[in-house]
DNA sequence: AGGAATTGCTAAATCGTTTTAGGGACAAGC
DNA sequence: GCTTGTCCCTAAAACGATTTAGCAATTCCT
């Protein structure tokens, strides 16, 4: 410990922060003296230690984690959370006990995160919205414990994620069976593994079906505000569109107001399709048709394949797809 | 250990765990024995141990943690996150390093959180979305680690929270300044400390300006389709209504479908003020008008706060209050 | 057969904290 | 001077894992 600076033993440091120096009858002099020497020294225990000394060894603590990147929204991560505590609260009971997490990591650089390694953080994790140095990062390495990847395919982890091909190709024959003629497609600058299945999807089917590839509009992220400055770009600039496929709800958002704001009308004028993947999907204006894998096969698929993996009743990676549902709401 | 059950040595059951068998030469059968033994008894490491050990004596881990229930939308919090990490990031250096995740507990229940009392889980905290028993729970007990409390008057922690009376009376006059006549406050039917406040203060002003206290329309729930179903009640029973105050953006959200299907106009029609915790509020059709506390100066006090806490900067408890910003858009 | 090398495992130290038992110094009482 | 008590503090064990050093038994080499 840090503070045997001051001439003193642990205990008694240890005794002064958890302030029972009255009980254990410290001298005043020499709480004052720990004290001091506590804040200079800008001390913070250790609460590795300090769980490992308190548990009680009757109860095992298992930690869960799930892994995020910072700049990716938490819709579906909060699902899996919560799933994942009800399962985790299904299974607590005398000498056995689960903490559930989030933690998140910077986009490109889940290999910096600690504990991850030497699985000193987690029994085990769900990790999700990797970017693919992050991938490259885990294909390389086999984590120690249980995990679970969701949305891109390794060979090493159990792997949930949508049906390769399926969503995109849904989404083309939806805006095509309405008559479109002019498909576009929007996309965010950086795709991750299952926005670029998707878009690849829309667009071969669009060309095998009609002849032409359709228009491909990129925004800066994934935010509302880049879908609404690329789609307004793209209908400012006079180039037709009758149908829309946002591979992410946000983008589908603002380009409703885009659309809106060039007096185009949804469906009307340019149908919408996306992918479902906004809690609030359902609340856009009008109501946002969706194609993509439902939300609750996902998380159930997920946290299954957690707790097999960590009971051992499955060792062998496996992948499972999950085929999109398609939510016809107002929109398409 | 678990596994003495076999009659080996932890050392043995270690090596085996972390698949180094081969380099440190333990017989085949050995290893087939522990890996049974491991599957059989469901063996899972204890972290806090391993943490314990393999970290680096030279750097101190400090754990911050942001605590919300499972209920509660996760908008404010990620943003509380992400400016919790950036703080984290730019003291990150030799001999220091951070982990920052988020735990949920369910709501009225924080103090079954395990590590929570005994500090065994955390370094610092910010507290938020808790319900009155957690509150009590609270108050009773003074954690010995640095607490921030969002949204809550706790007398024994540091809290940020809206400037008590200030949303509600804004909002009132914002909708009594365009001409309403018959405003109403719509609320979920459980109140958090916040979401009571607002409500309150909304009443007393438009009654002390009018003569007459606004309808009060309870939805189920604060999710949007709950404030659809409660407004669409209030309208369709012909109770009158042009203009709303959502204690909650997503209230409003619903609200405003129940509007339109109701055929009403926002704003011409019905006026609409919300609060401003709901990510997209800008991308809402019209974009909502919001009075509440600004994100950024409640993030940016909970995050000062908790360093100053950590460093010892501060040591007495204080009461932030985060005045309301009025951000006009369309629907008010 | 005797020494060297290999094989297969264990003992012990270590990480940082808390707690329990106890010890030394001094004062008071006989 | 010896016992008893009080005051203030420390030593040591424990938590559960990993790693390092090393030991015994077997095999190999000459």
């Amino acid at each position: 410990m840090i503070a045997e600076h001051v001439g003193v033993s642990a205990s008694a440091v240890s005794t002064v922060l958890a302030d029972r120096h009255e009980e254990r009858r410290l001298a005043p002099a020499t709480v004052e003296k720990i004290r001091k020497a506590v804040r200079d020294l800008g001390y913070v225990p250790n609460v590795a230690a300090r769980r490992l000394r308190a548990q009680d060894p009757e109860v095992h603590h298992i930690e869960l984690g799930i892994l995020t990147s910072f700049e990716a929204p938490l819709f579906l991560v909060s699902r899996v959370l919560r799933q994942v505590q009800r399962m985790a609260d299904a299974r607590t009971g005398p000498g056995r006990n689960f903490s559930v997490s989030i933690a998140m990591f910077h986009a490109g650089r889940l290999r910096e995160m600690a504990g991850l390694l030497n699985a000193s953080r987690f029994n085990g994790v769900v990790i999700t919205n990797t970017l693919p140095d992050d991938d490259t990062f885990l294909a390389a390495t086999t984590l120690p414990y249980a995990v679970v990847v969701l949305g891109r395919r390794l060979p090493n982890y159990c792997c949930v994620l949508d049906t390769p091909g399926e969503s995109g190709r849904r989404a083309a024959e939806i805006l095509l069976g309405r008559g479109c003629r002019r498909p576009v497609v929007l996309t965010p600058a950086l795709l991750t593994e299952s926005t670029a299945d998707r878009a690849a999807a829309f667009c071969a089917t669009v060309l095998a079906q009609t002849g032409t590839a359709p228009a491909r509009v990129v925004a800066a992220g994934f935010a509302p505000s880049n879908g609404a400055d690329a789609l307004r770009a793209h209908l400012g600039a006079g180039r037709g569109c009758d149908g829309l496929y946002a591979v992410t709800d946000g983008l589908a958002l603002g380009a409703y107001q885009a659309i809106k704001d060039a007096d185009r009308r949804i469906p009307r004028d340019i149908a919408v399709v996306g992918v479902g993947d906004h809690e609030h999907a359902d609340f856009f204006d009008p109501p946002l048709t969706c194609v993509g894998p439902s939300n609750e096969t996902i998380v159930e698929q997920i946290v299954t394949q957690l707790f097999d993996l960590m009971n051992r009743r499955r060792v062998k990676p496996v992948e499972t797809f999950v085929p999109p549902s398609v939510v016809m709401r107002a929109s398409a």
